[in-house]
DNA sequence: GTGAAAGCGCTAACAA
DNA sequence: TTGTTAGCGCTTTCAC
């Protein structure tokens, strides 16, 4: 029987908040656990011992017999490190920690340098050190899915993910915003205001936001000339690039729609250097109603809004909601809408 | 006894590998542990039942006997949450991120909201969910300082801090660049190409890097004459405000030391509109050597540099260090450079 | 060199 | 309602 129950330096126990309670160690836990079903006089006892000693439980001890956590990993591609640089990205971080703080749950960052990284990654997700994670929507090749199935770690995705793991996979749990809807939105707003040849900037198509956008264009312009969509790469350069190509091709258009904000800036640029008016020759919408940018643009950006301190949000919230109940939703998908400003 | 060791969905545990390879758990554990004093042909077996069974250690488990849990706490208040955006503040991220990878260490984050916010994180770092904990420089009256040395957790500080939380506090560690000799080596560099009147514009003053840089600055300006100095917030737009009372209280001066680059360009940007020459007229130092900003400044800016990274990895580093040997160094103060371009 | 056994601090049956 | 007891999976003396 330890005599010295609390040696300085170590943290006090359930044990000795029980003896110093008079109680025993498992009226301490139904306490700190909520305390229902133990008479009130002995919960104020026992919630005086633990003040009294500064009682905090040990984590470990609890992981141990619950096999739950409390934790999150957030894993993020270091390319991706430099997009917190985006504020696309740290908004959908704060989302994220903001539901997850909510939830009494902790996030762990897990960054990967390069592939061998991966291996670090597996044995910390195996090792039981978080109940679940959140990734980003990856490319095709990325292992990272085949990780998360093998060790059968819960996973959601941030952006539909662009692979199934298998012919009968369910696929994974992701959250994303409307992109599909969101573009027919754009277009559609650019012909109710009477445009005709309306052009798509599109994305890097090996990402699922820039092929379900130009799936949204072409949902609305059925006839589908293909001279008018040239494809970007989500920077102004390449959205700039872009607008001249379509110049060239496509002398007449009257509009465009590029699948972000920072290709359509890309493209005011041009169209101001060729001497169009904005909206008078040319309108033009963008995607994202990113920060500081669709704002800032000459003129003011229409664009798609997508709400991504939502989406983080969502994400933490379905993984969540997927530990507790077996029959989550595999997919949401978060409304946009169409902001409108003196571009279009 | 357990007949089926390996039900599906549970994981593999040290006594389903011991039970494959034919030896005692022990003999298990110390071979997943480094293996010295198992004999080979053991430690071989034991190796194949690891592989066959895909076993990862259970990190709970390892943590409540060992007391270490392989994982430190980098605290981050949620104001700088935007500074991340910050190039600084990645960086920073970047060299913690990396060292602690090298040294098989976690890291998780803890992002602060508001000051209610402490008790979940205190009650997080008493949790024994970590070994230790990286915090950036805080402000005079925040409640880190005091939570950590109540509950005995190691903490190194990014940037020194401006308070000691008693008179024998041999005080926090901290690593930080060599803001004063760095400071003294942009000023020498100045009066040593012929300047006489040099102004500084400072920082905000409640922040260490901003007093420690004018203390540097009136170590080598010996005479002080108050109306050199003006206070900046380290926004360009403050060093523009800082510069135009400079040159309005000393018209004469023909050279300015910013105490970051992003102030400097502020200045610059003053002096350009006002007519003055740079160097010509007036050389103009920064400090930071912040990517993107320095190299970009019309002029290119001469300017100091600071290891940001390294300064993160030195934080890390100097935190697993503590944790190991009781005597490491309680600061690291990383050397500056200046950098020489066309402004001064 | 290897195994047996104790125990890290906690929760969750099960008894009382 | 409360206490007793049996582990959770691992490391670590201590014998052998």
């Amino acid at each position: 029987m330890p005599e010295q129950l609390r040696v300085p330096g170590d943290r006090p126990t359930l044990e000795a908040v029980a003896a110093l309670a008079g109680v025993s160690r498992a009226t301490v836990s139904r306490v700190v656990n909520g305390g229902d079903g133990v008479r009130a006089h002995l919960v104020d006892k026992v919630r005086e011992a633990v003040r009294e000693l500064g009682y905090v439980p040990n984590h470990a001890a609890r992981t141990l017999v619950t096999r739950r956590t409390g934790a999150v990993a957030v894993i993020i591609p270091e390319p991706e490190i430099r997009i917190f640089s985006d504020p696309f990205f740290s908004r959908q971080i704060r989302g994220i920690s903001r539901e997850l703080t909510a939830q009494d749950t902790q996030l762990v960052l897990l960054m990967v340098e390069d592939r061998g990284d991966y291996e670090r990654i597996e044995r910390y997700l195996a090792g039981g050190h978080v109940d679940g994670a959140l990734a980003f929507s990856l490319h095709t090749d990325d292992p990272l899915p085949e990780i998360t199935r093998r060790i059968g770690m819960p996973t959601v995705y941030g952006g539909r993910p662009g692979w199934t793991t298998g012919p009968d996979d369910p696929g994974a749990a992701y959250v994303d915003a409307d992109n599909r809807g969101g573009a027919r939105e754009a277009v559609r707003h650019l012909l109710a205001r009477g445009r005709r040849s309306v052009a798509h900037i599109a994305g890097p198509l090996d990402q699922t936001s820039a092929t379900d956008r130009l799936d949204g264009y072409r949902d609305v312009v059925v006839e589908g000339d293909p001279s008018l969509v040239a494809v970007g790469d989500f920077t102004p350069t390449g959205g700039a690039r872009a607008m001249r190509e379509l110049l060239e091709r496509r002398p007449d258009l009257d509009a465009v729609f590029a699948a972000n904000d920072l290709m359509a800036t890309g493209a005011l640029a041009v169209l101001r250097e060729r001497g169009f008016e904005v909206p008078g020759d040319v309108a033009v919408v963008g995607f994202d109603d990113t920060e500081r940018v669709a704002e800032a643009a000459e003129p003011p950006l229409t664009t798609v809004r997508q709400d991504v301190e939502g989406m983080g949000r969502m994400m933490a919230r379905l993984l969540l909601g997927t530990l507790g109940s077996p029959r989550a939703p595999r997919a949401v998908i978060t409304p946009t809408v169409l902001v409108r400003r003196a571009s279009a």
